[in-house]
DNA sequence: ATTAAAAATTAGACACACCTAATTTTAATT
DNA sequence: AATTAAAATTAGGTGTGTCTAATTTTTAAT
């Protein structure tokens, strides 16, 4: 019953996958995100089936069992309450977090979680924006919605971001964009769907669609 | 450059077999050490070779080379650090936190263990009594002598263990042995070189040879 | 409906870290 | 010195998770 390390990264991939698009995932999408090939999303999900963890073959598409699931969801909770350790306790910066979180996630220990989150004060946040599964699997939704989907003219509170990379970190970093930060979109180009926004009242840049979907606000 | 976890492994491996006996590791104790077979570890020798971690071929055993001993001390300072995390943070027992630093001195960041130092205090011993190597890799001297060595009719106080395995740790926790205890090696039997103690000046217990050598005493 | 493009699948290969079963080398005894 | 035992090594094999290069199936467009 115990699982690889690739086993857990699939499953995660699918879990983060199906919330976004509600669907069952192609091989295609799937081996995007895991920057496999498809050959290698095959093989895999055959293994995922055999254990009971993943549903395929049907029609087309990939989705988690409940067992699969609960999987899933005790690695997407051990990644934000190590993301919370290592920014609150650690101080690591918000782009660092990331990516040593996808390490820690896959320490295995029955009460590895539970006493990471009593010892944290059970948050219900990650650094990210993102809710952390309680103790029961249970997750709050994303709070929130994209700027993209957002008006022009009214003033919005950073909430979240959907892209944790430390590239997209970075760049946030450095337009002084934080959770609390406010924005303004002021005008959105018709052509490639880029906006002109305001930022915390001072500063106007152009930021591409992309920017857009990856942010959350309230 | 990265290493695997099973190079890491070994490596540690070297390591501690060669403080044991300050000589060159065989073959066939690091096999014993690793649970792998003598012609795995010949394997993994020559590519720790290749790599320049380890010196092997010459006479009879291996060593690490300097930057081997720099990776193999970084380990044993995240798995010593991460130990006392487990312990003083996250309220894990004794027996429980060694199992869980084996996974976690394998997460690789270059801040990592100098965060996880500071947020501690710098601690300079782990929960089982052994010093956590500093910043610059510098180890203190393993404190006290193996109760093994110990005379008769003396007081001597626990101050730390050789093993960390759970196993050994539930026996100590059996017994109400933990650091700081006070022990009195009552009577040595010739015939299998086992030994009666006195536990914190109460129960009197018999104890083999192995257990002797597993405690270190002041 | 045909055709072209995209997605899924199969076939076969490879690196890694193991293994077992010889075989060779070294060390220890008589 | 010959013999035996132990240790080291080689040879060849396995499972996992990848890959590339066909091939087949599905979907979309004309």
């Amino acid at each position: 019953m115990t699982r690889t390390l690739s086993e857990e990264n699939y499953l995660k991939a699918i879990f983060h996958l199906s919330r976004n698009s509600k669907d069952k995932v192609s091989i295609t999408t799937l081996a995007a995100a895991i920057e496999n090939t498809a050959a290698s999303v095959i093989s895999m999900l055959r293994k995922l089936t055999a254990k009971e963890l993943v549903d395929y073959d049907k029609k087309k598409g990939a989705s988690l069992t409940h067992a699969g699931e609960k999987v899933a969801i005790d690695i997407v909770r051990k990644h934000r309450l190590w993301e919370v350790l290592l920014a609150e306790k650690l101080e690591f910066s918000w782009e660092e977090i990331h990516d040593i979180a996808e390490q820690l996630e896959h320490v295995h220990h029955p009460e590895l979680a539970d006493r990471l989150d009593k010892f944290l004060g059970f948050p219900a946040f990650d650094p990210h924006g993102h809710p952390i599964p309680d103790i029961k699997g249970h997750i709050s939704k994303e709070t929130g919605k994209l700027l993209s989907e957002s008006a022009t003219g009214l003033e919005l509170e950073v909430v979240g971001v959907k892209d944790s990379s430390s590239m997209f970190l970075n760049y946030l970093k450095q337009l002084d964009i934080r959770i609390g930060s406010k924005l303004i979109i002021e005008q959105i180009i018709e052509f490639d769907q880029s906006a002109v926004i305001k930022i915390n009242n001072g500063n106007t840049i152009s930021v591409s669609r992309k920017f857009l979907e990856s942010i959350l606000i309230s």
